[in-house]
DNA sequence: TTCCAATTAGAGTGATCACTACATGAAGCC
DNA sequence: GGCTTCATGTAGTGATCACTCTAATTGGAA
């Protein structure tokens, strides 16, 4: 029996778990886990209620599997273009650029991540966790990609360094949502990108 | 009949406002506009629903006000140190202390404006409004600031650094309520400082 | 005293919340 | 056909939501 195309829809797992997701993720992006409804996100996929909930335990594991679907396409971005294709400037002004890019393409992850971080609610969602842990990923590429590109550079300027890369990074996209979509990140990425090379150059300097 | 503007402490009133307030900024401080309810706020101040709706016209009235009552005392932290206390760097250094400090000091504020900045609800609330006023003044202040320390920046530097300024400062904040309250955001915003005053010195030795 | 207005107390409104019980339907397998 | 599993549809549950109504209390003015 062949997959008929036809206008009544048979029941499809793998699709409505999709269409729920990206229903939940477009709404809990733009109003936070408490502005998410079960409700909205039901008439938004055009699924009710109890099947939700047959794909999903609860609301916070909705919520989590929204941020834990965009984790890895997320972290794809947060690369640094190998040594042959140019100068560590160059390299990690590609790489922030990169960067840039996919926060502009999906900003519903990094705004309900921000949102979910910055809440600090009794019982912690599962989702702010997985976030925190995705988070923790990315500070870790970055980590490893400074002492790649100045290896006389200490344990305490890494630290110190990344976590400036990261606050940029985090601080420029809260700015484009504030100021809305016509700002290009992608400038303003690379000129962060610029600035923590200078400071880690002169870092070096100061400690031979 | 000329109404006695001389009202003493007729009632708790003035008191019992700012009891709400108090309550209202800690509980919407960590838990956003959706999660914040009128109970418990209710609760947390020892008065009842009905007193709340007596000094606010609704909940969005109070989150507003819990914005608005904080909003000198933070702007009041955004200001250059006179030009007889020290050289360039070491007066923007010490502005950017003072805001770290202030940050650090009562963070419900910032925590609050963001979360409410971040989100993209159909109605917007007032209080989200008002946060966003308070940030374009401060952001005035930065854009006042760079051409008094650098003559020589053209106004799209101007721009582009400002908003590189903002954007630091919001994203170590971020990185704060995310890693916890041990770091000491003071040496992470003197760095920002130096950082934008060394990229403020190489664009106007660039463009003389 | 009496009166008035500023607050507060308490009870209650309908709406919406997350979540569930249960019946129904569709496909695969025999 | 019958049986099972996956998935959806219907119709709720009690709890909590923002908000309101009205009566009581209070202190100052007349």
């Amino acid at each position: 029996m062949t997959k008929t195309q036809g206008v009544r829809k048979r029941a499809n797992g793998v699709e409505s778990r999709q269409r729920i997701l990206d229903a939940a993720a477009r709404i809990s992006g733009e109003r936070g886990y408490e502005g998410t409804s079960i409700a909205a996100v039901s008439a938004a996929c055009g699924l009710p209620a109890s099947s939700i909930y047959w794909h999903f335990k609860d609301k916070d594991d909705l919520i989590a599997a929204v941020i834990e679907r965009s984790f890895d396409t997320w972290l794809a971005s947060v690369i640094l273009p190998p040594e042959e294709t140019g100068t560590g400037l160059e390299r990690i002004t590609t790489m922030a650029a990169g960067v840039a890019k996919s926060l502009m393409d999906a900003p519903d992850f990094l705004r309900l991540g921000l949102m979910l971080a910055l809440e600090r609610r009794p019982a912690e969602p599962r989702g702010r966790t997985v976030f925190l842990q995705v988070r923790d990923t990315a500070r870790a590429r970055i980590a490893e990609v400074l002492p790649e590109l100045f290896p006389a550079l200490d344990d305490n300027a890494v630290q110190t360094l990344t976590t400036y890369t990261m606050a940029g990074a985090d601080g420029l996209f809260v700015q484009r949502e504030i100021t809305g979509d016509t700002i290009d990140l992608v400038p303003l990425f690379e000129l962060h990108a610029q600035l923590v090379y200078e400071a880690a150059r002169r870092m070096t300097d100061r400690s031979p």
